[in-house]
DNA sequence: TTATTATTCTTGTATATACAATAATTGTAA
DNA sequence: TTACAATTATTGTATATACAAGAATAATAA
């Protein structure tokens, strides 16, 4: 479906201005889609995020500035983030010993079986890109890393 | 910038998952810049993306499910973003004469001078993407839209 | 050392988002 | 006609986001 379609506009200004608010709708549509599936985990697109973040990092622990540089969405309160997690037991938060500043955040076992369970089902969710081939997909990748810039 | 280095990943596990968590992010990355664009008028970015479409549609009104409709995110509570334009004397809100459950929306003409000053400034923000060329920014278009299936 | 500045996290607050409940009006079927 | 269902908007509420202020600790400079 073209975004001329999906938010009715007959014609653009130029390629440039769709993209602009092509890559906006897109991020939308997709985040929107992404919070339906992890709710029924009774988690956020952006709790998953740190999830994952922690195990890919695990058995070392990340401090709260470190999980923030890594998120997909920069403008999350990590530290309230966190402590529904930490409630949940998905994952543990003690201070630094080296810096007290600092809080070290680590994903426990029981975050990791939780995580085993949502990836049974997680093709589901990243294969609605499935109908890019590879070529397709690292281009778009490219472009999107250029804008960037 | 890669996404690699954006999120300190080393890598994905495919280039669709990559493309996947890229969309989420270059949406996010986009919409924080227009938001601090819009900012400098007191407007969001999604206020501005309201009265964009009351003006195309002017001097015919809509109602708030069609506005809705046509917005870059659908999930925004239409009606409390109105009253806040409404209070700022850009947009009137009337009850419709035929359909009395419906509420037409019209942009005024303070709200199409103020879109007038906005658009001096606009190119600074949409420029972001000129560093695609035309041909670049349309296969970036088709990517999109098609993944929206 | 003491004072100043920087770093890191926490907390507060106003606004926005997500979603469900309600209200008013219109349309449809018995 | 009345009863029921559907449409459209508004309101309520819990949670999330954006951003600024504050507190604790560490680093730097006088």
């Amino acid at each position: 479906m073209t975004l001329e379609e999906e938010i009715k506009q007959k014609k653009f200004l130029s390629p440039q201005i769709k993209a602009y608010l092509n890559i906006q709708f897109t991020g939308n549509w997709l985040s929107a889609l992404s919070n339906k599936f992890f709710a029924k985990f009774e988690l956020t697109n952006q709790q998953y995020n740190v999830l994952r973040i922690l195990r890919g990092h695990s058995p070392i622990p990340l401090t709260l500035a470190s999980i923030q540089g890594r998120m997909l969405d920069k403008s999350s309160n990590v530290t309230r983030l966190i402590d529904k997690l930490v409630k949940r037991g998905f994952v543990t938060s003690e201070r630094n010993n080296e810096n007290k500043r600092k809080v070290d955040i680590l994903i426990t076992p029981k975050g990791l079986e939780f995580m085993a369970e949502i990836d049974k089902e997680l093709p589901e969710q990243e294969n609605i890109l499935a109908q890019l081939t590879d070529k397709e997909a690292d281009l778009l990748n490219e472009l999107l890393d250029r804008i960037r810039g």
